[in-house]
RNA sequence: AGAGGAGUGGCAGAGUGGUCGAAUGCGGCGGUCUUGAAAACCGUUGUACCGCGAGGUACCGGGGGUUCGAAUCCCUCCUCCUCUGCCA
């Protein structure tokens, strides 16, 4: 959420910036903004007068009363309940101003950092760089579903019996190779200054609204009615949520926190021909790295990450290229996003394995995220996080890149954590 | 899941209708003393909103109600503890 502070005092940035993502009507819903911001400032200020008012009256029956004035206490009493329910009418006209503010701000987007290149569609997002070599592949060379059931290592249609469509079964050298993944993300992510955390896989509304997928985006979610219950997107939620309503020492800066959690996603209406074998999941698993950081410090931060998963991907000796989202694809609540894309070679294709972003103050706004540096001042911090990474597609590039007449050849890094070379 | 008890500031803990945003202790911060530290002593120490400021308002688990006035009374939801039940 942007701050209203910032939206007061800068209508002109904020204006651009939204238009810069292509957000409808920036202006109009900016103006709308202002004037509830200042419909609500001065009942605001009606109201307490009235009820600084109410309390003077009640203070004085009190006096009355001790002296035992009742006359005159009971005279003041009919203009104290006047003031009261004058107080009530003006308690709800200001609650509800506040709600609608609130409710207009929960509609409007993240601004986008000046670096970000503006476009419309992924097709204008910026390649910053390219890695790593394409392998050249023989004349029998699959896509990864089709070397999964030649290796039988993951079955969809066992999933579908179990659950449904996109619910695989990993089994034998596929969970023990998943399952390696997990592990090598973790320890990198440790040795790199990242607390391991395990957080629930479910989470309440209060955590859903606090990093931005409500109000809006509960249809991305499954949702356990019963309880009022989403399971998580991705670990980002729980993990970030920890720091909900809290006020933060300088010293304890950056906070960081890795997470191995599965990840659920309902994708509806996503699910179409195009979307074939690991490339798009109900439940897959991911390694997300969070961080909780000063805001003078956040950009060397965001690089720091980017860094991190760079590093992941060179020890997986799989090519792949750097994105700088464009302003119309980047995420609701993110500032910058740099997508990691893996090409795989099969398909030939690049798949986004990797998002990491900065949020700014907009989730910090929402989770009430706060730090107080020496003059006393509390302010927002800034998060971000990153996958580090998503295992589906990482699966699927290693699976076709690295396949020959042989069988699946897995990477030296990768063979500590698997204990076999080949998938044959 | 059933029965009972409880939720107060960073923590512990007082407060059962009126000068209570809240005693006291611990912790934190600043200072005195000390070569330095400890101890002792003195001071200070919640958050948000409105206001140029003086100042005002709200918050004692959440929401609602009674009352001129609620941390205190009533309703409701949530959470925690104890016992019983169930169960990795």
């Amino acid at each position: 959420m942007l701050q209203i502070v910032f939206i007061r005092e800068q209508k002109d940035k904020a204006i651009a910036g939204l238009k810069k993502r292509g957000f409808a009507d920036a202006e109009t819903v900016i103006d709308r903004v202002l004037a509830l911001d200042k419909s609500r400032r001065e009942r605001q200020a009606s109201l307490d007068s009235t009820l600084s008012e109410a309390n003077g009256l009640a203070k004085q029956i009190g006096a009355l009363m001790k002296a035992g004035d009742k006359a005159a206490a009971e005279d003041i009493k009919s203009q104290a309940t006047a003031l009261r329910n004058k107080s009530k009418e003006m308690g709800d006209l200001q609650q509800q101003t506040e709600q609608d503010l609130q409710a207009l701000l929960y509609t409007i987007p993240n601004i986008p950092n000046s670096t970000v290149p503006t476009g419309t569609n992924e097709e204008d997002n910026e390649i910053i760089s390219v890695h790593g070599k394409v392998p050249e592949l023989g004349e029998g060379a699959v896509p990864h579903w089709e070397l999964i059931k030649k290796y039988d290592i993951i079955d969809f249609e066992l999933g579908v019996k179990i659950t449904g469509s996109g619910f695989p079964i990993y089994k034998g050298k596929g969970a023990r190779l998943q399952r390696a993944l997990v592990n090598l993300f973790l320890d990198e992510a440790v040795k790199a200054g990242y607390t391991e955390v395990q957080p629930p896989v479910v989470i309440n509304e209060a955590s859903g609204y606090g990093t931005g997928q409500l109000p809006d985006k509960e249809g991305q979610m499954y949702h356990i009615g019963e309880e009022n219950l989403y399971l998580i997107p991705t670990a980002e939620v729980p993990i970030t949520n920890l720091y909900r309503d809290t006020i933060r020492k300088e010293a304890e800066l950056p906070i960081k926190n890795v997470a191995f959690t599965p990840c659920f996603r309902r994708e509806a209406g996503a699910w179409g021909a195009n979307v074939r074998g690991l490339n798009r999941l109900h439940q897959f698993d991911k390694v997300e790295i969070v961080q909780v950081q000063h805001p003078d410090r956040s950009y060397d931060t965001l690089m720091e990450m980017r860094g991190h998963i760079q590093g992941l991907l060179e020890k997986l000796e799989l090519p792949y290229r750097l994105l700088n989202l464009c302003s119309g694809d980047l995420g609701f609540t993110s500032a910058i996003t740099y997508d990691f894309e893996v090409y795989s070679t099969a398909q030939k294709k690049w798949l986004e394995v990797s998002s990491v972003s900065n949020f700014e103050t907009y989730q910090a706004n929402r989770l009430k995220l706060r730090w107080k540096g020496e003059d006393k001042k509390t302010r927002l911090l800034h998060t971000l996080n990153g996958s580090a990474l998503a295992l589906p597609r990482i699966i699927a590039a290693l699976l076709e890149n690295n396949q020959s007449e042989e069988g699946i050849k897995i990477p030296e890094i990768l063979v500590p954590y698997t204990g076999f070379e080949w998938i044959k």
